[in-house]
DNA sequence: AGTTTTGAACTGACTGGTCAGTGCAAAACC
DNA sequence: GGTTTTGCACTGACCAGTCAGTTCAAAACT
């Protein structure tokens, strides 16, 4: 039992690597089964006995990934708990942990923000759990500050948060697409900066 | 030719609106030619009398996106000038300016975010020469305000502008998405907030 | 021990439907 | 009178999903 749900699980780790390069290459629609069984070196009826259907299999892709981001930001903010770091820290380490991820998978962040603004689709809840999720971490830390004295009474939770997760986002995959030769301390130097702000802010001297 | 031609402008516009609130819903290759023609209330073969294919009318529709952008940014550009402002208040302006013109095209902008990091497709090099050109005014503003002393020297320009760029582009759609009943303002207020350091830097006097 | 049975896992040819693109004569437009 | 649009039938490629058959390791049996 054991022994042979090891195979399986070993199968549908294969079609899930297939699948999520696939598709962040080509999309959901143009990425046809076969491809995925090809490349996961399986053939097509296997994928249909490891998953009911393509939509399934990438709707289980997704929830798989929520895994690994979700085990991400946990040990980040675990550490950063340790340490004893400030709430400040606390982003700036949420920071680095969303590049670490990013990095390590990036084809997953790729696929999720080609479809996470998408309407009408069959794994839109997915995909708002996913976003909400990492969202509410980032929220949490912000009231967190604020209420710490740390963070400006007016910031607007909710926008704040879901713009300082599209700066980190598309800093990095800008990165990986076209500067893949910079460093992740580069970048996480550069966001650091703007989320304290060394870069509009008071710098001026009159 | 040009004179006899606005009939068939007229047409070709048509097709472009159904096609881009279409593909921003669903993706390009679960976009059918049928449906892209009935939505636009025009024969299938309207279609091909217009473009030479599927692809090049989508090609032409992003190229339409980047004309539409470009004078956008100009405007907002010109204006600040006009105003004599700051390099800051440029940055400023600029945020708004992407703010606008996201709400004014929401679709247009929903499906090049899907489209903007995918790799080996033939349309990226388009793709590519939008994102380069809204990066590129971003880093040049960067840049004067930098030289201007109004900014800190140790910034890193590019990766600074890709997350300025970044942050506006997921603020906005997730405004559209999940809070539209915002007002612009909110969303531009919540992100100067952010761009002059007033979220993690040191707590300026309000 | 050796032999047989079982069943989960896998295979790949096949099917039925979908869709991009074609062809063209007639109509509508300007 | 040239340009543009229409309507519709047609083709051929492509692809999700199916299913009858194969494999093989471990269990059951003798």
């Amino acid at each position: 039992m054991d022994s042979s749900s090891t195979r399986r699980q070993a199968t549908r780790q294969k079609l899930f690597e297939a699948a999520v390069t696939l598709i962040a290459e080509q999309g959901f629609s143009s990425t046809t089964v076969d491809e995925i069984a090809e490349r996961a070196g399986v053939a097509k009826g296997t994928v249909y006995y490891n998953f009911a259907s393509k939509t399934v299999l990438f709707e289980e892709l997704l929830q798989h990934g929520i895994e690994l981001l979700t085990a991400s930001l946990q040990t980040a903010a675990d550490e950063n708990a340790e340490r004893g770091g400030s709430h400040v820290d606390a982003l700036d380490a949420m920071v680095r942990a969303g590049l670490d991820f990013i990095s390590r998978y990036p084809s997953l962040t790729q696929l999720y923000v080609a479809e996470l603004w998408r309407t009408n689709r069959a794994w839109q809840s997915t995909l708002m759990m996913v976003r909400q999720r990492a969202i509410a971490v980032i929220e949490a830390e912000l009231r967190a500050g604020v209420a710490a004295h740390e963070l400006s009474e007016d910031i607007d939770i909710p926008l704040t948060a879901s713009a300082l997760f599209g700066m980190v986002l598309v800093a990095a995959l800008d990165w990986q697409s076209y500067q893949p030769e910079r460093s992740l301390e580069d970048v996480h130097a550069a966001l650091s900066r703007l989320l304290q702000g060394r870069v509009g802010g008071t710098v001026a001297s009159g």
